[in-house]
DNA sequence: GTTGACCTTCCCATCATGGGAAGGTGCAGG
DNA sequence: CCTGCACCTTCCCATGATGGGAAGGTCAAC
């Protein structure tokens, strides 16, 4: 199977597909005499698992890991679901400080009219936002 | 005034006002004879604007926008809160998009006991995870 | 044998940010 | 005056995951 054909029945692109190569994530593939790379059920198996894991956020360094874990037999489950947990609580802080953003500025939007005039809250809050809007220092604060 | 007391005072790091200035985001600042760079009020001021548009999560040519609104005083509030309006739907569509994978993810591993045994839902949902997974709508990456 | 679709490698771009090197400036203490 | 240290300058490189595109080889159908 060439790449092509590798990238349309995994769901990853061609570039992908050599990429991960490039960087170890999928073993090197087979080759033909012609140089083209030939892909098997096996290397199907590995992208779809990738792409699968890369639709739900999953860093590389991360599928990387959840590989190992994948090829290991004798794994502990316990291992892959504290990786799940702590991607979700990852995706949910930024989905939270995304939110977080938005529900800022609807404040300031609310306070605009919009009615074609000069003046306009959104810029005003921008231009001397009180204070200096919480941000690079300590996170933590749950 | 230093480009260091400036970042300090303006919340942008050295790194960030320099790249903005190359950038043209914000004007040439004034050079000492040293060949320091040498800031006034009214760049704090620009800075500041841009750190909190920042931190309200605008691109940089966003913030380009959001400034020659800023300086032109004949602007319509108009343009600035239908900027601000798309930038919110845009936040919200991210934050969605992550909160959406965090909860597909939980779904797996909710099946998981993490009880030790090298079975695992988690790693089985991303072996052969059902459906190709929707592909069309990725993380909006502007 | 030609054509067009596919493959190969290699380099470049993104976006906002930081790291670090090599060399100049400014100031305070000896 | 000299030394040291903190700061400044420019320039290059790296990130993470992805795509674009060029230059050139391969394959299959007509």
């Amino acid at each position: 199977m060439n790449i092509g054909q590798a990238a349309q029945a995994s769901g990853v692109s061609t570039k992908m597909i050599r990429y991960y190569e490039s960087i170890g994530l999928v073993p090197p593939a087979g080759r033909r005499d012609s140089g083209y790379r030939d892909f098997g059920p096996a290397d199907l198996h590995r992208l779809g698992f990738i792409r699968r894991a890369r639709d739900l956020g999953f860093s590389v360094e991360r599928i990387r890991l959840l590989l190992e874990l994948w090829s290991d037999t004798h794994r502990s489950n316990t291992e892959v679901k504290a990786i799940a947990l702590t991607h979700i609580q990852e995706l949910e802080e930024r989905a939270r400080q995304l939110q977080e953003m938005a529900d800022n500025l609807r404040t300031l939007a609310q306070a605009c009219d919009g009615d074609g005039r000069p003046d306009c809250p959104i810029i005003q809050g921008l231009e001397a936002g009180g204070e200096p809007a919480c941000h690079s220092v300590h996170p933590a604060r749950h």
